[in-house]
DNA sequence: AATATGAACGCAAACGCTTGCGCAACAACG
DNA sequence: CGTTGTTGCGCAAGCGTTTGCGTTCATATT
């Protein structure tokens, strides 16, 4: 039926082993035997069983991604960058997509990965007990987005910063009433909306502009959110003149909230979002950029390095931060003299 | 260091054929002694080596999963909907990012899939070579998105419908110098920008309006193709009044090349994309809306029914088309009577 | 009471690789 | 010319499961 690596080994006069040996690149074969094992490999059109030869050696040539929702922009993005890194590696990608609280909570308690990866990405950022579960399969890990945990490689970016000059960048224009559009819900346990909160906070207290609860509302970082939350800032008793969202998605709902209430942006609203998502500049929306590909990207290669100097893993793994930068377009303006309404 | 099953036998005092038997709900062993294996092995944490039982059974539980951009929303979007399925019915997936003709094309000599995976999804549409490469791996084939291949599930949509509902509807509100800005460049051997050409210039024909090829421009199916291509339609002697694109991502490029031409849409140009992407609403595009991640559901639904019931295996695979809608937003309106500029 | 029946379980042989070790054959050395 | 290395290869023992078959034992059948 399929072909083995005896029937290679058969049709070229040698063992099993020096199949194995050549295939592999390794030592231990005459060149011209390899050669000709090769040539009889490639008619015969021999692949290796990975079951088998991960069985056999304990390495499957695998990478676990586990993703929120590889549906959305970022996880998208990062994902694929990733992707490409292992895939030019030689490795292969099993993907996770862990969107519903269920899917997780399967994921971390049955664990498929287990015995089936090599290493493992996540997109996620795992609480204490699904990080304890990850370390326990005892191959290198590594996360983007948020925060630190012992045992990962993490790659991010400085969620304070980002914010800081998002905010910033409103007060500058004259704001003073400024709501924030945050993604603090959901089954993520993660601390970039906790970052980017007191980052907001404390730009408003530098500002000596008094913090306004009612300028807060939560919009579960996707479009629909972001809509609602704006909806809900806009029905404040004193609504804000510009809202930062902590994700250009809710960013693009509140615009779409503000053109439902004939507001326009920048004039009646300022609005600034967080990611540069690959549409921001289409509706010309100002944001905090961050190299999403870039993260996954680099991601992708601690992790190899990891796989190839097994030797460093005693020391804690690293944790890079990437650059951010504020990207100015159209949604941002002075405040209007009279306000919003 | 690991546990594996003969860990558990030996704790729970049977052997090792029991416990494969009792944890995979087979037939051969008591109730009672199931129950207590179960409880051995989940107080051992023991999980079966997929490697080892993809060994001895030849079944992987296994899904590979081919798509040429992850990054992309609407493959994205499917593949998120996809991995659902799949995961629900406990199989993982493995991910294949095939961007680059290089990778593509590595994919396709190598098949790292083989023996490795009990059907393939694939989201792009394989040449004949490459689907005849498939084939060879001797499991269930399904593909979303366009032209059918011999072997393969092909779930999809009308787009001649699609394309007509939306180009008509542009001949409707009056335009008849109505440009396209079409996918149809790049690796990927399929029909749709064929289908959706073809259905563009009968509808043309149709309204008694001589097609111009200046009129047309292609889009490479992003949004900065969609610009270009815009830029390119607007340079025309005779630029058009309304445009549809292939797609939403390139309908959105061109919205922002009339923004930066101070062009006002849909007053001087209308604009329909394809797709119904997520963001559509947010920037008002009219479009044709096409049940992405229902296409992406039901391709895994009808894969893993083949899986199910191989006896029905020697029939042609089926081929469903899903059904698509003309979404009225603000981006079309009739022609201004001056014409553009 | 003797036998047939079936359920519950163990044995052992795969599955297709990898790899430590052993054994030739041959080269280089004294 | 005998010794020591080196190189190239084969042997065989795993890796952790699954599964066909055989065995045991309790229960039903005559």
């Amino acid at each position: 039926m399929t072909v083995s690596i005896t029937d290679v080994a058969r049709a070229a006069g040698v063992s099993a082993s020096t199949v194995s040996r050549a295939l592999r690149g390794r030592p231990g074969v005459s060149d011209e035997v390899r050669a000709q094992i090769a040539a009889v490999a490639a008619q015969l059109g021999y692949t290796a069983s990975r079951s088998a030869s991960s069985l056999a050696s304990g390495r499957t040539f695998t990478i676990g991604v586990v993703v929120p929702y590889v549906g959305r922009w970022f996880f998208g993005t990062v994902l694929d960058a990733a992707e490409k890194v292992f895939s030019a590696a030689g490795y292969d990608v099993l993907l996770y997509n862990l969107g519903s609280p269920e899917t997780r909570k399967r994921f971390f308690t049955k664990l498929p990965v287990r015995k089936r990866v090599d290493a493992v990405l996540s997109l996620l950022i795992p609480d204490e007990e699904e990080s304890a579960a990850l370390r326990s399969l005892g191959v290198p890990l590594a996360t983007t987005v948020g925060g630190a945990r012992p045992g990962f490689t993490v790659v991010g970016i400085d969620d304070r910063a980002g914010t800081e000059s998002a905010v910033r960048h409103l007060v500058n224009l004259g704001h003073r009433r400024i709501g924030m559009i945050s993604g603090s819900s959901g089954p993520l346990h993660w601390t970039t909306p906790v970052e980017r909160r007191q980052a907001y906070l404390d730009v408003l207290a530098d500002a000596g502009i008094e913090h306004d609860p009612a300028l807060e509302a939560d919009g579960d970082y996707t479009v629909e959110g972001g809509e609602r939350a704006m909806t809900e800032l806009l029905a404040a008793s004193r609504p804000p003149t510009a809202v930062f969202a902590q994700s250009d998605e809710m960013a693009m709902g509140a615009l779409r909230a503000l053109r439902r209430h004939r507001l326009r942006v920048p004039d009646d609203v300022s609005v600034v979002g967080f990611d540069d998502h690959e549409l921001a500049d289409v509706v010309g929306l100002t944001t905090v950029a961050q190299p999403v590909a870039g993260q996954g990207a680099e991601a992708a290669r601690l992790l190899l390095r990891q796989l190839d100097e097994p030797d460093a893993d005693a020391g804690q793994p690293g944790q890079v931060q990437m650059p951010i930068r504020l990207v100015l377009r159209e949604t941002t303006a002075p405040p209007s003299p009279r306000g919003p309404q």
